[in-house]
DNA sequence: GCGAATCCCAACTAAAACAGTCGAGAAACT
DNA sequence: AGTTTCTCGACTGTTTTAGTTGGGATTCGC
């Protein structure tokens, strides 16, 4: 259950193109490390893999750069997690509804695709406008207002 | 996010104890690895870091054998799942609460806080008896009950 | 107290995933 | 033409995953 750096750096990188949203203009790869303190090259290959997956678009040359692809506000967390690690929770790479055990475990399946929906509650409803406009939904609230949430677990 | 082979291993043989709970009889670990169908060396392994959390006992000898240290009902997915692996969502091994992003991303911090708390909302209302017993909470039936949740993501 | 059954433990290994680096090349703009 | 910037594939070192192996320590029945 780790998030990765790529995963971590992908977000990361993309909502830094939300900010600029309004600007209109493109980042460069370069200021875009500099920004989140990101190794360049290993950032490059993050985005070359969203570019891929159509959620950001590049130009080349002077005045060249990286924006999204769509408004912030139509891009998910979830998004940009699946477009560069697969799918959102597997048991073994294999996706939770595809599997089956037998005995006591039976139902446990039904666990599996239980948590991926809760993940899939935070993530599809947290846009990259979200965050980088500091105005994260309710389902972030909730699950960040219990006074125990921030305490190790 | 993914749930390695480990992680589901404990889960399992934790279910099948569960379900031998009312013979009051250990189970042997070479049975726990044919009832679930996992290589048994790897099975022992991990049955004595289970042990060693507190969350089983064993017995060694003729009659010997593995069997939960507490009731069924009192033990939850989390439970394992930390024994085994450690906290249950991490970014580059660092937990969700301690690490600080500077620049748009200020905020993502409490977007894997949210996802964290929203993990342990199902695997720490989920217990072990649940699962062999085929009665699965509330919290997981709603994230289950949705179309869609049961599609590929 | 002997022997068989069973768990205990550390060390080892192969393969995959993770976290990058590197260099030549292809567009775009001036 | 020349500079800037992204593009792409290949390469590398480290860590994690998913096990295996083998000897040792307990416990029980006899």
């Amino acid at each position: 259950m780790r998030i990765t750096a790529k995963a971590d750096y992908a977000v990361r990188a993309a909502v830094e193109l939300a900010a600029a949203e309004k600007s209109g203009k493109p980042v460069k790869g370069e200021h875009l490390a500099g920004l989140q303190q990101i190794p360049q090259n290993f950032l490059e290959n993050i985005l070359t893999e969203l570019r891929r997956a159509g959620i950001i678009r590049s130009r080349r040359g002077a005045d060249g750069g990286y924006q999204l692809a769509r408004p912030a506000s139509e891009i998910t967390v979830a998004d940009v997690l699946r477009a560069v690690e697969g799918p959102l929770a597997a048991v073994q790479g294999i996706r939770p509804d595809q599997l089956s055990y037998s005995g006591a475990a039976e139902r446990l399946p039904e666990v599996w695709v239980a948590l991926r929906a809760s993940l899939r509650d935070v993530l599809e409803h947290v846009s990259l406008a979200d965050i980088a406009r500091g105005r994260l939904p309710p389902v972030v609230k909730e699950h960040t207002r219990p006074k125990d949430a921030w305490r190790a677990h």
